[in-house]
RNA sequence: GGCGACAUCGCCAAGUGGUAAGGCAAGGGUCUGCAAAAUCCUCAUCCCCAGUUCGAAUCUGGGUGUCGCCUCCA
């Protein structure tokens, strides 16, 4: 198995520190808001890594931290007019809702920033004594210059690192690149005591603290979207090696950006969506198929008319389920022996840095197979055993059966309706039959406008919604 | 200004030296009075130029174009 690391910059074979086990952090949200679909990429993507590993039979251990003290809180604390625990309680519960909706497997871990402020500060106290970290300013700053390989994850060199080129530059700091650990609050502000006086620690050493104490010093996969290669993980790197003088992570996995209609997502363009609307108009395996439909790395375009496709495409494996019957055959089915090759394929595709999309291609076969008529049912039957255990390692179907179900259920029309209604199909059967065309299409057309789309089967005329 | 990524059919998208996966759309056949649905089939030589090689979408050099990071950001 092949993955592609950041810091090497090349892919790279996996082989975890202990035998049989992954340790993954994944850096998580800041819950000052509901999450946007560019935020679901990484959300989703690295739930198909670990269940991805979980199929290869490994022990998976999965932290996503929640950073619930930051600027941005405390800015939405005032703008709705409550206290930060409110803004915290509320969003951290809307990430679990809206993550739960897009089938996303539950951490096994999802440390608070706040919960950690005590090993924090011990943690700032031991960069400060080595030598790391000054005060100035009221504030506590990590010192980059004394970390010799600080830029290596982002290839960025210190004297490159233009100072104020976007930004003023702080004064009080050695170099424009050394950046906060712990930040003086203001009186109106959330604060904790620390031997540098009241304040609140600075965001990037949130991640170090917690991963080292759930995962350790060093732990297997890092990950996170692109933007947070520096400055927040270059700088992750320069706390924890620092300290351990240990490879901090095994490998760094980094996914690209998601675009609104070929535009960056941004509220001041009016193209800001959130997860919980989107997931008002696509079902969580559409959403799902979309991002898998192109590889991690990539930045990838969201917009009306691919969203669309999507939704026409993973009908393929419905229909394909559908035409087995896969819920009178539920049992045999799934105990159907796999289709070997195309297992294989998948896992090849898998294992060649996650690429989800050569694997959708696989399963797409596979919805062909279990379709096709005139195939051996016995092969049908195996092509859909083996597309529903492999679009569950992908994460899909995990409500299938009411999937399934929902496309096989008519919508019921009773009384007076339903009586009106059959008897305009009558009037149009009639018609058909006195070869009276024109009246035969004018119902049909007009039933039409009224959303009743009539199709002729053998059985006679059928109204579907 | 510095660093970096990408450019494959109408659209989306795999492919990293051995002769272009897949999805959507489109076209055609079957079925149907017609349509819809279903089903079967068809559908690219890879931005430009030069080079390396028996052989390149894949490597090298030079263009052109798009995008990202250097600031909070998934």
């Amino acid at each position: 198995m092949k993955i592609f690391d950041t810091l090497a910059k090349k892919k790279r074979e996996f082989v975890p520190q202990q035998e049989g086990k992954v340790k993954l952090y994944v850096c998580g949200p800041t819950v000052y808001n509901y999450f946007h679909i560019g935020n679901a990429r990484p959300f989703l993507f690295f739930d198909v890594v670990r269940r991805y590993f979980l199929y290869q039979g490994y022990q998976v251990t999965f932290v996503q931290n929640l950073t619930d003290i930051d600027d941005k809180i405390i800015a939405q604390a005032q703008k709705e007019g409550v206290d930060i625990s409110q803004i915290n309680e509320k969003y951290i519960e809307a990430f679990q809702e809206d993550t739960r909706a897009l089938n996303i497997m539950p951490a096994d871990y999802n440390p608070k920033a706040t919960e950690y402020i005590d090993k924090m500060i011990i943690f700032l106290q031991e960069l400060e004594n080595k030598g790391y970290a000054y005060q100035a300013g009221g504030d506590l700053y990590f010192q980059v210059s004394k970390f010799a390989e600080y830029g290596k994850l982002s290839g960025k060199k210190l004297e490159d690192l233009r100072a104020g080129a976007r930004v003023e530059v702080n004064s009080a700091k050695k170099h424009p690149a050394d950046f906060t650990l712990w930040k003086a609050s203001k009186p109106d502000e959330p604060s904790w005591d620390s031997p540098w006086g009241a304040g609140r620690p600075g965001w990037h050493s949130e991640c170090v603290v917690m991963s080292r104490d759930l995962l350790g010093e060093s732990f297997d996969i890092h990950g996170g979207g692109i933007d947070l290669i520096f400055p927040h993980h270059e700088n992750e790197i320069a706390q924890a090696e620092a300290l351990s003088s240990k490879k901090f992570v095994g490998y760094w996995m980094h996914n690209g950006f998601l675009n609104i209609e070929g535009e960056k997502m941004s509220k001041s363009l009016n193209n800001f969506f959130t997860a919980r609307d989107i997931l008002k108009h696509y079902a969580a395996d559409v959403i799902r198929l979309f991002f898998l439909s192109k590889h991690y790395r990539t930045s990838i375009d969201f917009n009306k008319k691919i969203m669309q496709e999507s939704k026409v495409a993973l009908d393929n494996f419905i229909s394909a389920l559908q035409s087995v019957d896969y819920l009178s055959y539920k049992v045999e089915i799934d105990n159907c022996e796999l289709l070997k090759e195309e297992v294989a394929t998948f896992v090849i595709a898998m294992d060649d840095d996650f690429n989800t999309a050569k694997a959708l291609a696989v399963l797409f076969g596979l919805a062909k197979l279990a379709k096709k008529q005139n195939n051996p049912l016995q092969i049908r039957q195996q092509a859909a055993a083996t597309l529903v255990v492999l679009g569950k390692v992908l994460g899909f179907f995990s409500d299938l059966e009411e999937q399934l179900k929902k496309k096989a259920a008519q919508p019921t029309i009773q009384g007076l309706e339903e009586q009106l209604l059959s008897l305009l199909l009558r009037y149009r059967t009639i018609a058909k039959q006195e070869k009276n065309w024109k009246l035969a299409d004018k119902i049909r057309d007009d039933l039409q406008k009224l959303g009743l789309k009539v199709v002729d089967t053998q059985e006679g005329a059928k109204i579907e919604f």
